[in-house]
RNA sequence: GUCCCCAUCGUCUAGAGGCCCAGGACACUGCCCUUUCACGGCGGCGACAGGGGUUCGAAUCCCCUUGGGGACGCCA
């Protein structure tokens, strides 16, 4: 029994997006599942399109998400070397061999072909002496000969087994004229020397398949296993746009999302485990198996996404939010050392907010001396007679000696007795005066959290505003 | 056009022939809880794409149709 060990590959030619990054979770998932290896495979052979933009996302994006690799980042263009060595061996047993068509008789081939109703494919003219040969003076490309009869099966863990014709399958280029491996090929000498026993990969590349296959078979490897896992759409149904989900996975921190809610939410595209639908990140790996991934596409939910950040907001350790609520809090200009007080917030805000970003903004008037009044809750709330009150509340609150939310509660509720008027007439004021606005935890809990004197100032202000 | 893949509520899904006149979750919605906003609790709305088979029995198996998607590049 060898060990598992899966790769993630994607190419820097565009941000690291969220379709992605579930196929990273899966094979990362699995690798970790079977107590396996991880890799992370940069596939950059297209100079022109990868950009350092593209690699820095993918190195970062992984980092915060936790999906950490066993080894890598490998980069294909540092690996040229190899890839040549084996093109040479393969051109030598007549597995591969060089291609003088141009550009343009290659295109004249594929118009005729589409016009005549038939698949777009290489005729492989050099392979059989056809083509302009040397004499054409070009330097050639180096194609692989594919096998041209029988059928080639690929016993895919998701799909089951998918049959393509041979004949259906042209000789694909695996080095450009100027000598620069292609894709295709790149992705099969990879695979062999690093040891991938899964290959867990978008189903857009399920047509590639046989002809991986048939290179790993020339080259005389043992096939991976395959998973081809469905695509992810947008919410609209159609395919991942800028306009939804295809904007780096950096954007969905700024966002203010967990990295366990994110993962939590793209486990469940295309992915189940019975009914559960909260998975801590152990929860998923304990129970995660490429057996259960089903064979449709998904789109998106941003509400149900922002309702499982929610809900890992809610059941996760407070300190272990604090990090994070302290990272926003920090975007928005509030620096705290204060573990104790950010723990309290994310305690009595956690119900409140969907996001990390929304719950640091709620939080604001927990920090700094002056506060924003909303003129309209001022307007509401703060009535000349509600001032009155707020002056006496003042005195019997700086009165209070043990400063916790039973003793303030005590406090509030007193005077509301007292005054005959119900506890909403009290506070509401109150949450005006201390929180700017009409929105906020607990009064009590709030007024603990903010301190007293804090609270004494708030009032002050907010009756002589 | 050719090849390949896919098809259960608006969305994510459970369902591996009888447990299903189809269950859960998000969203929407009614009620309850409540000092605000929420969280939460209890209900409601809402789907097996269509047609043929196979079977005593089909959401589940087979075929066709329709509808989506992907691939067809000296891109990955």
């Amino acid at each position: 029994m060898t060990a598992v060990v899966t790769r993630f590959a994607p190419s820097p030619t565009g941000l690291l997006h969220i379709g992605g990054v579930r196929t990273a979770l899966f094979s990362w998932l699995y690798a970790r599942r079977m107590k396996g290896q991880f890799i992370l495979r940069v596939e950059d052979t297209d100079i022109e399109r990868s950009t350092p933009e593209a690699v820095k996302v993918i190195v970062e994006g992984m980092a915060w998400l936790g999906l950490e690799h066993d080894q890598g980042p490998f980069y294909q263009t540092q690996r040229f070397d190899r890839y040549k060595e084996v093109i040479a061996d393969m051109v030598k047993a007549g597995t591969a061999y060089h291609c003088y068509c141009s550009k343009d008789e290659l295109d004249a081939m594929r118009s005729a072909q589409q016009l005549a109703k038939q698949k777009p494919r290489y005729d492989g003219r050099c392979r059989h002496g056809k083509g302009p040969g040397v004499a054409s003076g070009r330097s050639p490309v180096v194609r692989f000969a594919n096998p041209e009869d029988g059928a080639t099966v690929v016993e895919d863990v998701v799909h089951g087994q998918v049959t393509f014709q041979n004949k259906e399958l042209d000789d694909l280029i695996i080095a450009r004229s100027d000598g620069a491996p292609t894709y295709n090929f790149c992705v099969v000498v990879d695979d062999a020397d690093m040891g991938v026993t899964h290959v867990i990969r978008g189903d857009d590349h399920l047509n590639n398949t046989p002809r991986q296959m048939n290179m790993l078979l020339a080259l005389g490897k043992t096939l991976p296993v395959y998973a081809h896992v469905p695509m992810i759409l947008g919410p609209d149904g159609a395919k991942l746009s800028k306009r939804h989900g295809a904007v780096s996975v950096l954007e969905y921190q700024d966002q203010g999302y967990l990295p366990e809610a994110l993962l939590n939410y793209l486990v469940r595209l295309g992915w189940s485990h019975g009914d559960q639908e909260y998975f801590t990140r152990e929860e998923m790996i304990a129970v995660f198996d490429v057996r259960d991934i089903n064979k449709a596409a998904s789109a998106l939910n941003p509400e149900k996404m922002l309702w499982l950040n929610q809900q890992h907001m809610i059941k996760a350790q407070p300190k272990d939010i604090v990090p994070h609520l302290r990272w926003h809090l920090a975007r928005l200009g509030v620096y705290s050392q204060d573990d104790g007080l950010l723990e309290g917030i994310v305690l009595a805000q956690r119900e409140r907010a969907k996001t990390l970003k929304e719950m640091a903004e709620n939080s604001r008037f927990f920090f700094g001396e002056e506060i924003a009044l909303d003129p309209k809750a001022m307007e509401k709330h703060l009535t000349a007679e509600a001032r009155v009150l707020m002056g006496e509340l003042r005195a019997r609150l700086a009165a209070v000696e043990q400063w916790t939310p039973p003793a303030i509660h005590a406090v509030l509720e007193g005077l509301a007795t007292e005054k005959t008027l119900g506890l909403g007439k009290v506070a509401q004021p109150l949450r005006v005066a201390v929180s700017g606005g009409t929105v906020s935890p607990p009064i009590d809990l709030t007024l603990s959290l903010l301190g007293q004197a804090r609270t004494l100032a708030r009032l002050d202000r907010a009756v002589s505003a």
